[in-house]
RNA sequence: GCGCCCGUAGCUCAGCUGGAUAGAGCGUCGGACUUCGAAUCCGCAGGUCGCAGGUUCGAAUCCUGCCGGGCGCGCCA
């Protein structure tokens, strides 16, 4: 899409790229290209090839017009696409482990996950949504003994918490429902059934509340999968031995090793520890491999950035179990720092100094939230202040996209009370939008279904932000000249030309509203 | 030391996979409300795209080397 209008509304560098592999004049090429165009159905107006090469296109204004109705005729349904075969892919986030209440950085994960998955989904691919529930290990152990350390000074027991537990206000409150449940039962239990009380207590509560935390967020999921569940039904130990015949688990200083550098690691990686515990590697092993047993041709790992070291042994796995390391795309979300007033938050879990998601939501509201979160390229660090975001609630981005949409419907309610019906699709004669603002909708709205085909392509939500800005301002704009011009106001004194306006801003309210949904963000009707 | 990400306007960031005169929001300054919602719009100002080379018709974009910031480099997850 050229910036300048005389370079027509689409152009191509084709004669250009072709032209410097085959040493041939580009112009040349270039006009080749325009004896043999063949546009079967006038989609263009007129073709033109530009110095050194470049060939612009000029579309057809009928044939755009033909296609501001079909966003109407299509409604919710426009821009979403169908691949030639189902293509089903697996969208894995935030999956923090049931240690504690979830902080900002995995509402990042969660609001790029889930919008990625709509994403996708629209975009055609088959999408299942799944939390992997890191119920198992070490960090399980220290759960169950910070929730008793608690409990016990709850009893009035003086127990030291150690520096390298859990020591968030969130336990606190724990081990007084603990106590209610339970009363002092459980101190005269052995202390081996105790933990593995408390242990179980506190993950299911804590992963109780991030699933409800989710929720209000707005994240869903289609299954929550259960590390455990991998070793009850003996499968890490069976995968590890298929390994093991291929060659590629190993043992050495009495521990078991995968051999990652097999496939481009910077060294193999421990799956069974010397005391004969397995690692999360492992666990991981038969996770990925179960995901491919269950037949999904594409894998979609959401993870924080500090993880980006595990990419290689991960890509690794995929090979050893047979797959194209292609199929698995892990995307890696910068850190998120929460601001307050400019000051950095803390947010160490162990420490109990937290930022948490919860705090964000209540805070700013969900929608600003998500928005924000998805404003960004995953690849860019966020800096979310909290006071500035509460501050600028009435300028926030957000708002502004609400504010189009909410405008529409305000136009339409206030046609409605004129006694002004709104327009079926054959009923209005689009040719008569003769505006350069309403050429520019037109334009934006049928490049719609594209975007969303790219930005799934490139696993990138953050460009249907940026989209939904320079629509939403493009209608504002639109709407402003209305101001001193009664006669390019939506409704105008003529009653066809009226019909025609109602149409395509209704068509741009639709587009508004497909956009903001992908992202799970609301599109209200008033504000 | 090695690896990944980032470096674009005063601030926060886009830049559509190498195109034509580098964009937006916020902030500053100046304008537009007798009502289709001013949570908006219009305009001014603001740039050696971190630095230096290279690749070619053409580089913010690709390659190399530096500089600066973030994050990693466990028989933790």
């Amino acid at each position: 899409m050229p910036r300048r209008p005389e370079h027509g509304d689409y152009a191509t560098n084709l004669a250009l790229v072709l032209g410097s592999k085959k040493g041939e004049r580009a112009m040349d090429i270039a006009k080749g290209v325009l004896e043999n165009l063949a546009d079967p159905k006038g989609y263009l107006e007129r073709v033109e090839v530009a110095p050194p090469g470049f060939i612009n296109l000029f579309l057809n204004r009928g044939k755009l017009l033909e296609k501001v109705k079909e966003v109407v005729q299509e409604g919710v349904n426009y821009g979403r696409s169908s691949l030639q075969e189902e293509v089903k892919v697996l969208v894995e986030f935030v999956s923090a482990n049931p240690t504690g209440p979830l902080h900002v950085g995995h509402g990042r994960g969660a609001a790029l996950g889930s919008a990625l998955a709509n994403l996708l989904e629209a975009a055609g691919y088959k999408v299942t949504k799944e939390y992997y529930v890191n119920d198992m290990g070490r960090q399980m152990e220290v759960l169950g003994r910070s929730l008793y350390i608690r409990y016990l000074q709850l009893l009035g027991e003086d127990v030291d918490m150690p520096e390298d537990h859990y020591r968030g206000e969130y336990m606190v409150d724990l081990a007084k429902e603990l106590f209610s449940l339970f009363g002092d039962e459980l101190r005269g239990k052995e202390e081996v059934e105790a933990l593995e009380a408390c242990r179980h207590f506190a993950s299911s509560r804590i992963l109780e509340g991030i699933r409800k935390d989710l929720e209000e967020f707005r994240v869903t999921y289609d299954r929550w999968f259960h590390e455990s569940s991998l070793y009850e039904e003996g499968r890490v130990q069976s995968h590890l031995e298929r390994l093991r015949e291929k060659g590629l688990v190993y043992e050495r200083d009495g521990a078991q090793w995968f051999k990652s550098t097999e496939f481009g690691d910077e060294k193999d990686r421990v799956v069974v520890r010397k005391d004969g515990r397995t690692t999360y590697l492992a666990s991981d092993i038969a996770y990925h491999a179960d995901k491919l047993e269950r037949g999904y041709q594409r894998l979609v790992d959401i993870w924080g950035a500090d993880h980006h070291g595990y990419v290689p042994r991960m890509k690794g796995v995929m090979q050893a179990l047979g797959a194209d390391p292609s199929c698995l795309n892990i995307v890696l979300v910068q850190m998120v720092s929460l601001l307050r007033d400019g000051i950095p938050v803390a947010m160490s879990t162990r420490a109990g100094e937290f930022a948490t998601l919860r705090e964000v939501m209540e805070e700013v509201g969900v929608d600003a939230a998500r928005y924000i979160f998805l404003m960004r390229s995953p690849d860019s660090h966020l800096d979310f202040d909290l006071e500035l975001a509460k501050k600028q609630e009435k300028e926030n981005p957000v708002y502004y996209v609400q504010y189009a949409h909410a405008r529409i419907c305000s136009i339409e309610r206030e046609a409605r009370e004129r006694g002004v019906e709104l327009p079926k699709v054959e009923e209005a004669d689009l040719t008569l939008l003769q505006l350069p603002e309403e050429w520019e909708l037109i334009k934006q709205i049928v490049g719609y279904p594209d975007l969303v085909r790219e930005a799934a392509e490139a696993m990138e939500p953050h460009r249907l932000t940026f989209f939904l800005d320079g629509l939403a301002a493009q209608f504002h704009a639109y709407y402003n000249r209305g101001w001193l011009e009664p006669q390019a106001r939506v409704i105008c004194p003529d009653p066809e030309l009226t019909k025609a306006r109602l149409l395509l801003v209704r068509a741009v309210k639709q587009v508004l509203w497909n956009a903001l949904t992908i992202l799970g963000v609301s599109a209200p009707e008033k504000m």
